[in-house]
DNA sequence: CCATGCAGTTAACAACTGTTCTCCGTAATT
DNA sequence: AATTACGGAGAACAGTTGTTAACTGCATGG
């Protein structure tokens, strides 16, 4: 499939991508909805009529990165939940996944967590259907198990829907730590962590006494 | 106390609540850190520097709003979580109140959806500070009850924030069916409160079982 | 009853915004 | 080798923004 493409193509995705990077990093400190398509040409060095040439507006970016944040996460989820051992295993290896992507990519969740309920229809719509999808997913591993039998349909991805968010509440908490001073930031992650275990401990044992 | 004020002061505080609602009514279709000052004055119809006699920017705007989203709400919670009866009943007056409570003030709510992880630092932190003061009553309620006996206190505030971030979900799902076409709204409000319902029946399950 | 205080107005400022049209250089195609 | 396609630059547009200053009218307190 994918034959080497032409140094042409090769520039214009070069750029359309430091314009995505520029408008992740001005979304630090500002929502989609007051980031200007001037800003983010001038943060990458860009006539502001080149952002034409990739983004129709900045709402249109603003779907290119949803697709960034969330489209390669979809492998991640399913081998996360789909992961065998002990459930005390499961959750602390959970967590500790969730903290590692926070990490590792902390403007994509403030992104995600700030849009979903942000002022762009489009961007909001883009992440709801990511997060149906990944409930979905979350709700097809959860079939596989044992625990499962003799669930509905819909309690299965009501209990998706409520690990996908359970999972994204604890995303937000350990962004807040990463951001907050350094001094405090390794008690505070302590701190998130062990909450975040306990809840989805609870939400374990009600889990395992849903048929009574 | 509360003397009756001046017919100067009643006029002023008539201007600022206009220019509270006028804020508010526009934020429906953006975020705060988007919002102008003149943009505001011009719903109004008041002139843009009378802004300032009563608000610093419109981020400080921001922060009154969620003074008149959220501090009047805690009677309500505490109420809500502390009546008598079977937990199944509990579970249900506690959904039909979120419904109510949306349908009532659906642009607060979805203020403080949208805000609560949006662009504007002191904002959040007023939004922060107004949750972790409701997970703190729960957790007071949550303390009275029988159930309870045995419990941490650090458990009873994380499942307080459990409760809490779940209420405001819930808060959401029912904002996004009113906000739908009207044909569908009555369908997706029952879905929505039937799958609230089993999550905190689950969590609610969870919880009995929490000290085996 | 008069002097003070203050909510709101008017006018002006430099700076910024999104969008259009025209142009340029060069990679890609023939 | 000649032609086309296209990513990007440049200049100009009308409109908007936050903020300042000096003002006006009127309710308030002496």
């Amino acid at each position: 499939m994918s034959h080497t493409l032409g140094i042409r193509q090769a520039q214009k995705q070069k750029t359309r991508q430091a314009l995505l990077d520029a408008a992740l990093g001005l979304l630090e400190e500002q929502s989609l909805s007051s980031l200007g398509l001037r800003e983010v040409t001038r943060a990458v060095g860009v006539a502001p009529t080149a952002f034409y040439r990739h983004f129709r507006s900045t709402a249109d970016l603003g779907v290119a990165l949803v697709e960034e944040a969330l489209g390669s996460l979809h492998p991640m989820i399913r081998t996360t939940v789909s992961t065998t051992g002990d459930s005390e295993e499961r959750i602390a290896r959970a967590i500790e996944l969730i903290a590692r992507h926070v990490d590792g990519y902390p403007a994509h969740v403030r992104f995600i967590a700030r849009e979903r309920h942000g002022g762009v229809q489009p961007v909001r719509e883009a992440i709801r259907d990511q997060l149906a999808r990944f409930a979905q997913e979350v709700k097809d591993e959860l079939a596989k198990d044992p625990v499962s039998a003799g669930w509905t349909e819909d309690d299965l991805l009501m209990l998706a829907h409520l690990y996908v968010d359970q999972m994204l509440i604890t995303a937000s908490l350990f962004l807040e730590a990463l951001e907050g001073p350094e001094r405090e930031r390794e008690e505070r992650t302590r701190h998130v962590t062990q909450v975040a275990t306990r809840q989805l401990r609870l939400i374990g044992l009600g889990r395992h006494h849903w048929l009574d």
